[in-house]
RNA sequence: GGCGACGUGGCCGAGUGGUUCAGGCAAGGGCCUGCAAAGCCCUGUACAUGGGUUCGAUUCCCAUCGUCGCCUCCA
């Protein structure tokens, strides 16, 4: 069974199951005000990446992610530009699945948006007010931290640390809250802001109570999984978790947090440090496989440095993976062999071991293409296993391209000058497919053409 | 100030107390090929620095240097 480091407990440990056979996953999605950028290219993929290997292994995963389409930043952005916030949030979430698509990242079982459970949190947050754990300002509700035992769990910082530093930066807030680090679950409106009715006037939910109300409402008590960038390990997930146990309620049992997405200099790539590659760029400029690629050869909770050189290393790697599918078409199916599927597994469920995997992959595919050239019987069982392990892992490898007439008749003219050695004519006809973009291997099987 | 991560061969990037061991990319040599391509084989005395523990450390401990992250924008 899959080994996970839990941030809460900070070790590897089982991802116990509330339900056998099923896993509930809660995944924070993005704010969408803006286009995707690397960093959350990252973040679906590796889950995207979890999910697949779950489902591979037998398991039913339910995977909710959230939109959150109504947050400050929607609202600065709409007033900036004179435009409907709706407009920007609808567009927004139109782009990010468009980008996941081409990043055959697997669309979530469940998509809840913050502003359809508006309702839900205003009844949340008046539970918490009623018990004590939150107040109302002048300005807001606000969650009273020193009311929940072991907030900053997943910080791993004590309440007093966590307030000792950053000298020179204000507090949010702080002339209407009874402790700094008391969080915003309610937002009063200024006049021609978006705004939904409460007890405490109209306004709108603070960005942490969505989730809350969400992953309870869709998963329930003790969900399996709660995920996400290690970004919102703090304050956004501590805060949610600040809520479900305020509210008395189990929350995630086993918390996952990837690493970031850093440039050549190491630093993190984020939209405030204004150095923001676009997940856009990327699947349009490369085959965006090339970053699943990266990120496998990768774990999960490293920081990864997306730079020309790695991802021209990784559409080479996925280049001699697609000539590989290529030559391996028409062999004959066969059952996987075993014992690199267990080996595959044992890597898998180690933390998510991507980079042991795909060594092993790699390995895989020499060791069927020495079986294919002495012809020997393995082959079959090796070439299942590759594919497995690329289903697996969300890799699509691409085989024998579909050839247009003309150009399969080219191919056979080329084969008809080699047999009859008019090594001029074929080598022209070699010349012009590839100047056409085909990749073209010669064998004496045959002609094969690839884009 | 508090908490944490990391420094590996030309590059990227795993991993481990002790004969060969990642893997990818790049490079050199060879086999195959009409020539290529693809594929296969071989090659390169890596583990920030200084101590310590040990029969033995890249791997454990301590220190130093360096890089980075979080401490209410953030995947």
């Amino acid at each position: 069974m899959l080994h996970l480091y839990d941030t809460a407990t900070r070790e590897v440990r089982e991802l116990a199951l509330r339900e056998p056979g099923t896993v509930s996953i809660y995944l924070c999605g993005p704010t969408v005000y803006g286009p995707p950028h690397l960093g959350h290219g990252r973040a679906t993929l590796v889950y995207d990446v979890l999910r697949r290997y779950l489902e591979w292994s037998g398991l039913r995963v339910r995977l909710v992610s959230n939109i959150t389409d109504i947050d400050d930043k929607i609202i600065e952005r709409a007033n900036r530009e004179q435009r409907p916030w709706q407009e920007i949030t609808t567009k927004c979430e139109r782009v990010w699945f468009d980008a996941m698509g081409k990043l055959d990242v697997e669309r979530p079982t469940d998509v809840p948006h913050a502003t359809e459970y508006v309702v839900q949190m205003v009844d949340m947050i008046g539970q918490l007010v009623e018990i004590g754990r939150a107040y109302a300002t002048d300005d807001g509700v606000y969650l009273s931290v020193e009311t929940v035992e072991d907030y900053g769990l997943l910080a791993n910082q004590r309440l007093d640390d966590l307030l000792a530093g950053g000298g020179e930066r204000e507090v949010f807030g702080a002339e209407h809250k009874r402790h700094p680090a008391d969080f915003a679950l309610w937002k009063l409106s200024k006049p021609g802001e978006p705004s939904w009715p409460s007890p405490w006037g109209d306004g709108r939910p603070g960005w942490h109570s969505e989730c809350v109300v969400m992953s309870l409402d869709l998963l329930g008590e003790g969900f399996d999984l709660h995920c996400g960038g290690m970004d919102l390990k703090f304050p956004h997930h501590e805060n949610e978790r600040a809520q479900a146990v305020a509210l008395g309620k189990r929350f995630a049992n086993h918390w996952m947090h990837n690493g970031f997405v850093v440039d050549a200099e190491g630093e993190k790539m984020s939209k405030s440090l204004g150095n923001v590659a676009n997940l856009l760029d990327l699947t349009e400029h490369y085959d965006p496989r090339a970053y699943r690629m990266l990120l496998l050869q990768s774990h999960y909770r490293g920081p990864v440095s997306v730079t020309q050189d790695n991802i021209d290393a990784s559409v080479k790697a996925l280049a001699g993976l697609d000539a590989f599918a290529a030559r391996t078409a028409s062999v004959a199916p066969a059952t996987a062999d075993a014992s690199v599927l267990d080996a595959f597994r044992a890597r898998m469920d180690d933390d998510l071991d991507t980079p042991g995997a795909m060594a092993l992959l790699f390995d895989t595919v020499r060791r069927a293409n020495v079986a294919l050239d002495a012809a020997g019987d393995e082959a079959g069982a090796l070439v299942a296993a590759v594919h497995e392990m690329c289903t697996a892992v969300g890799l699509v490898l691409k085989g024998a391209a579909e050839v247009p007439a003309e150009v399969a008749a080219k191919a056979a003219a080329l084969d008809a000058a080699r047999a009859a050695k008019d090594f001029a004519t074929a080598d022209a006809l070699r010349a012009e497919l590839q100047a056409d973009g085909w990749t073209v291997e010669t064998t004496k099987a045959g002609t094969t053409l690839r884009r």
